[in-house]
RNA sequence: GCGCGGUUAGCUCAGUUGGUAGAGCGCCUCCUUGACGUGGAUGAGGUCGUAGGUUCGAUCCCUACACCGCGCACCA
């Protein structure tokens, strides 16, 4: 027996070390094992591309869960023989990033990004990106990770700027792209437009004001944004609603608040008339809702009020005003010109951006947007459609089901997607300008041609990124022989930002799935429920958790018991527990090792030859174990496989059979001592295989010392999926 | 308002096709010093949210309700 085992397990001296070992193999590529012939040549596929993290800093305990759960799945079909790849990569997260950036030199220099240029702006966004790069690696590579690194990925690099210039020429080409000008979600604080999905609401309470714009105005009008009402063009009431219908049609002049405004009245079915006065005061540029309604009764979107500053743009006492103070100065003019009529205290959603938490302001702007009702020539079918067809049609599988509903729910909802940001960090937007010429896709040649100064929404290339990674536009073998992907697997928030883009991205760009097999793991919370948070300080890194009690434990901490789309809570106690599972695996091996040291080598092995019946009915026992863990890996109850192999391990192999081996090995009779050495072997030697997706160091480790070792790594050894004993030996026992 | 999920042992959660419930941690009692004290053996503890229904039989299927969490929409 090897002196490492008469010491306790050892996570951290063994786990890098083992690293460093599978990465130098070279195995975790699949075209390399084919060449060292561990892998058939004309195996199946198995692939699944990294969810890349974004390079704003570290890793959290939800990157550590992904990785686990996803080098379960392909160290699994690693050793059952396909040609798996796992490609690694990291996402340049546009907005996230820069506004990360921006924080720290404002902190530091007091600058803001036009004090720095463009150049210089994206220089050290670069640096900053690389570092957290850097960093990410590191930490993937000690959660034991077992991702092809030969080909990693960065969502900004040149070969994904192909990509993603390729799929926005092709979109422009057939239509589905286009410049429009819309009102969008105005990050003042960011000073950028910003999509649907990364606006959040927040409740807050807020003053909601009744009022007339003149004293001669027939109806009064309820809102919670006074300033606004300098823009407004009419007043929308319902079609039925009695007390307003005789002033339809009218048309009225009023000076509000030093600002001449011309109001006509109309009638509009969306308007509710049991909220508030039943009249809605309409701005048509700075509301979505009031846009449509101007749009519908041939109303002028024309009257801006608000600026990208969120500042008014009237003249008058409000003129420059930011809004939040113009709102005080309107209702200080409406209660001195008697006006207002109530007053009142009501909770409202106030729509923030995700990244710089300010307020977003509507405001119409020319912008890039992809249509996605617009029915595709060739397809005969919107994007919308094809997107909500690829699951539905069972295509794509979703995990835990019950998600299908909340993505059909979501991609109904689903508007034109507002891709272009006035962000610097990010791919440009391919297109040029030259007078009234325009170029889509690649920079054209001659003099004069101008590119657009936006960047695109960071959405856009990770929508791609499957077949982005694997060579595409180039016609590469990766691309033919790993697409579609197998699974994704990911954290159940991003199922609309991100699952959705893909799949609507790939069925336009191939006119295929992404993915088969979508994975939604759930959120990491710690031990109380709570979400992690810096501000409330319970993050776990998993630096920290693996440097504490390994990698290993760490994985089986996240894996065991947590069902896919459940939110599960995570603590140092739970981790500690299984650190003591290592170091009972490990102590099982030095017990298995030390009695089975004088095994003849013909007696070493995964037969049954020399094994009596009571040892066969527990062999037989074991195989229904790997039978069982088999099929909860394969039908993705990867929580229920871990639990059964730490239970066995424990409570099985280490309880009962190891303490019934004692007395026998004590014993006088060799044919029993022979027969349940090679038991003991058999098992111990199962037993690491099956467990080796889930706590890949150890198991590794142990095997390396193993007589029935029989490759290099336990990485590429088979998986045991032939029974050993069948049931007709026990039966007749 | 629409939708989704949850409600099972003190705590955190499982329970794959309906047959009077399981794990981990915690707790009680005991044992043990050559595999492991990061150990072993025992035990206590649940009318499976409430009310109906289907069934020979329901934690599991159906209906309603309550509470908790979440998503989407509205928010003039």
């Amino acid at each position: 027996m090897p002196e490492k085992f008469l010491k306790p397990y050892d996570p951290s001296e063994t786990e890098s070390r083992t690293y460093d070992t599978w990465e130098k193999s070279g195995l975790f590529n699949p075209d390399e094992c084919v060449k060292q012939g561990v892998t058939s040549a004309d195996a199946p596929a198995y692939s699944i591309v990294l969810p890349p993290p974004n390079v704003t800093g570290r890793l959290h305990m939800g990157h550590a869960l992904m990785l686990a759960i996803e080098d379960v799945f392909i160290r699994y079909k690693r050793m059952r023989g396909f040609r798996t790849l796992w490609v690694p990569g990291t996402d340049h997260a546009a907005i996230a990033t820069q506004s990360v950036v921006e924080k720290q030199i404002k902190k530091d220099e007091n600058k803001n990004r036009h004090d720095l240029g463009r150049e210089e702006l994206l220089k050290r966004i670069n640096v900053f990106a690389l570092e957290s790069h850097d960093t990410i690696v590191n930490q993937v590579k000690t959660m034991g990770a077992s991702l092809d690194w030969s080909r990693e990925a960065f969502t900004l690099d040149e070969s994904r700027n192909k990509a993603v210039n390729t799929v926005f020429n092709k979109m422009y080409d057939s239509g589905l792209i286009y410049r429009g000008h819309r009102i969008v979600n105005w990050d003042p604080k960011g000073q950028t437009t910003i999509s649907d999905d990364e606006v959040v609401y927040e409740e807050r309470t807020a003053k909601f004001y009744t009022f007339r714009y003149s004293k001669d105005f027939p109806i009064p009008v309820a809102t919670t944004r006074p300033e606004t009402k300098v823009g407004d063009v009419a007043v929308a009431v319902h079609p039925d609603d009695a007390r307003y219908k005789e002033f339809v049609g009218k048309e009225y002049d009023a000076v509000f608040c030093d600002v001449p405004i011309h109001i006509k009245i109309v009638a509009d079915k969306e308007v509710d008339p049991e909220f508030g006065t039943g009249a809605v005061g309409v701005t048509p540029a700075h509301s979505q809702t009031d846009w449509d309604i101007a749009d519908r009764h041939g109303l002028s979107h024309e009257v801006i009020i608000i600026n990208e500053f969120a500042k008014m743009t009237v003249d008058g006492r409000i003129k420059d005003k930011k809004t939040t103070e113009a709102r005080e100065i309107v209702v200080e003019w409406l209660k001195t010109e008697g006006l207002l009529e109530k007053e009142e205290d009501i909770t409202q959603n106030v729509a923030t951006a995700e990244r710089t938490g300010g307020i977003i302001e509507p405001l119409p702007k020319l912008q890039w947007f992809i249509d996605v009702n617009k029915k595709i020539e060739g397809r005969g079918k919107t994007l919308k459609e094809l997107v909500i067809e690829a699951v539905r049609s069972k295509q794509i599988k979703i995990i835990p089901e019950y998600f299908e509903k909340t993505y059909f729910h979501w991609v109904e909802n689903l508007r034109d997607w507002c891709i272009s940001r006035q962000i610097w960090y990010g791919h440009r937007v391919p297109v040029w300008y030259r007078g009234e010429e325009i170029a889509v896709g690649e920079a054209p040649d001659g003099e004069g041609w101008m590119q657009d100064e936006d960047t695109l929404d960071t959405w856009f290339s990770s929508g791609i990124w499957t077949f982005s990674t694997l060579g595409w536009p180039n016609e590469t073998e990766d691309f033919k022989n790993y697409h579609p992907t197998d699974l994704l697997e990911t954290g159940y928030d991003i199922l609309p930002f991100w699952v959705m883009r893909m799949i609507l991205m790939t069925e336009f760009t191939l006119g295929t799935i992404p993915f088969k097999t979508v994975y939604l793991h759930g959120m990491v919370r710690d031990a109380k429920g709570r979400k992690m948070s810096k501000s409330l300080g319970n993050n776990m890194d998993p630096l920290d958790v693996t440097a504490k009690f390994g990698a290993d434990a760490a994985r089986m901490a996240l894996v065991v018991g947590n069902t896919p789309g459940t939110d599960m809570r995570i603590s140092e106690d739970k981790v500690k527990g299984y650190k003591h599972f290592a170091n009972k695996l490990w102590n099982i091996a030095r017990f298995i090792l030390e009695n089975t040291e004088n095994t003849p080598k013909n007696h070493v092995g995964r037969g049954t030859s020399y094994m009596i019946e009571g040892d066969l009915k527990i062999l037989y026992e074991h195989d229904v174990l790997v039978k069982d863990v088999t099929a909860d890996i394969e039908e993705f109850r990867i929580y229920m496989a871990a639990e059964k192999l730490y239970h066995y391990a424990w409570h099985e192999l280490a309880d009962k059979i190891i303490e019934e081996s004692k007395p026998i090995f004590a014993g006088e009779d060799a044919g029993a001592r022979a027969s349940r050495a090679q038991l003991l072997l058999t098992l111990l030697d199962h037993t690491l295989r099956i467990l080796h997706p889930f706590m890949p160091f150890i198991t590794e480790e142990i095997y390396q010392s193993m007589p029935t070792k029989d490759s290099e790594f336990l990485m590429v050894a088979k998986w045991p999926a032939e029974p050993v004993v069948q049931k007709k030996d026990v039966e007749s026992a």
